[in-house]
DNA sequence: ATAAAGCTTCCCGCCATGGGAAGGTCAAGC
DNA sequence: GCTTGACCTTCCCATGGCGGGAAGCTTTAT
């Protein structure tokens, strides 16, 4: 397999892919002509890959659970904890969006959002009252 | 005032005021030393970027917003349309982020943390199935 | 034969800073 | 006066995770 044809297989684009080689997470191979050349589980690799940064996993967290998968010593505790790190980073962003979507929220639906210029958004901005 | 008095008041590190005096947020005036000097009107401006910074505005977003501010003739309803779109920007990024917790918390829940390697988590990476 | 598509490497750009080097300036203490 | 330390300056490099695009190969299709 050529790039073009994993970077369909994979979903991922042919960019990224590089990029990945480049950072040691994939291997391939190379043909004569120079260019790389894909094994299936190169292919494997990388759907491992896309799916892991999908679930919003770091580059060094997804070189971590490939080490793991590939592993076949370790415990799933080691995983669980990794899983359960990101987790808990999900939940803290989620929080910090939340708080700014109420705060925000609020000054909005303040705002009449006419032609006069008088404007709590602003203001709010401005002197910390809203 | 010199920066890091500044730096004090408006509770910004200096490296991020002097970012923002490159790429033009403030002006501040120079002594005969070299050193920034900057008046309440700046003290004013970096607080307002402070704010609005952790309401989650773009600096771009805050470029609009403090020429808005200053501008005593816009319409509230051109802040208004800002605001609107970086509230749903916010709300896209949180449905975004409570898919993957959604997923993720399954797995975690799923997974025995124990010795054995035994993995829904990994499982689920490799081949898409929980 | 030629054009188009696909591949390669290389380097720059993003966003909003943070870190740190090399060097000038100022206030305090001896 | 001299030193020490705190403060300031500019400059350049790094982050994360790629994307864009140039310059130049190879392969494929017409």
């Amino acid at each position: 397999m050529n790039i073009g044809e994993i970077s369909g297989k994979s979903g991922l684009p042919a960019k990224t892919i590089r990029y990945y080689e480049d950072i040691g997470l994939i291997t391939p191979q190379r043909s004569e002509n120079g260019y790389r050349r894909f094994s299936d589980t190169d292919l494997h690799k990388l759907t491992f890959l896309g799916r892991a940064r999908a679930l919003g996993f770091s580059i060094e967290d997804c070189r971590t659970l490939m080490a793991m998968y590939e592993d076949e010593s370790r415990a799933s505790s080691d995983v669980k904890l990794v899983a359960t790190e990101h987790l808990n980073r999900i939940d803290e962003k989620i929080a910090q969006l939340q708080s700014m979507r109420s705060t925000l929220s609020h000054l909005v639906s303040e705002c009449a959002g006419d032609n006069r210029p008088d404007c709590p958004i602003l203001n709010d901005l401005a002197c910390g009252k809203s």
